[in-house]
DNA sequence: GTCCGTGCAAAAGTTTTGCATTTAC
DNA sequence: GTAAATGCAAAACTTTTGCACGGAC
């Protein structure tokens, strides 16, 4: 598990701060300055690594595919998917039956394992598409 | 649909030769030069840009999440879902209707209109998965 | 005191941009 | 002839790495 340093803490504090965003390196740096702290990005890199590999955080792959984002980990959300809004960033993470049905089919007719962790659902909220309107 | 360029033909027709694959930027270069032809990187991404809006290719976010790739667009991908293998990288076209269901259900229960272009699960495939036991 | 973690700067890799030149029409 | 596309080099951005220093235990 490593040293517990304030650096560490400092971001782990971060994600749990703001548990249903996403966060890119950047962002973190940003937090942090924001509350007068500041760890450098590299540090920031390799503890958003090790956290990953302890499983508080986890890694999601951006839609513009330019940047990692990571987030909180509550510890259920691997059995969730998650449905990003292009707009408003938010996720929401859905837990419904349905995906069960959708994995076995996919699973059963199509010859494929969908691995929930790493999916993401990208679209509009309604919130964002009345806006729009 | 802007000029008709012999950078644009062969970056064109490297897509077409290789459909079934998904070719980052450096790929098409490596592509063009094992046929003795060369196009600037700028170039390439210019054009990767203007084919994908043009629907002749489509962007795909490779599972590093650290470089693009892109696709021939076979014209009807639009309309279904993309799984994509972790292991093979490989590309399945989900043509089913029980994506309608999941899209209906999430777009009324949920309040998340899915965008199926930027949608893309990830996971494994039947192939790989008996590989690795 | 010994390791591990950190910070800084440099490097690496992908993608974008500025600008002069060439090409398409 | 005009507007757009190209090539090159430089810049931008994210992420990784090397190395000396400082902190955890």
């Amino acid at each position: 598990m490593g040293y517990n340093t304030e650096q560490k803490n400092l971001i782990i504090k971060c994600f749990e701060t703001n548990k249903d965003s996403q966060l890119g390196a950047s962002d973190v740096l940003s937090f942090l300055a924001a509350n007068n702290t500041k760890v450098g990005l590299a540090t920031i890199y390799r503890n958003l690594e090790s956290l990953e590999k302890e499983g508080k955080i986890k890694k999601f792959i951006d839609v513009s595919g330019r940047q990692g984002i990571w987030q909180y980990n509550s510890g259920h959300c691997g059995q969730h998917y998650h449905l990003k809004c292009f707009d408003c960033g938010k996720v929401i993470h859905l837990e419904c039956e349905i995906v069960e049905n959708l994995e076995n089919h996919i699973g059963k007719e199509h010859g494929f394992a969908i691995d929930r962790e790493k999916t993401i659902f990208y679209g509009r909220c309604d919130l964002c598409a009345s806006k729009k309107c």
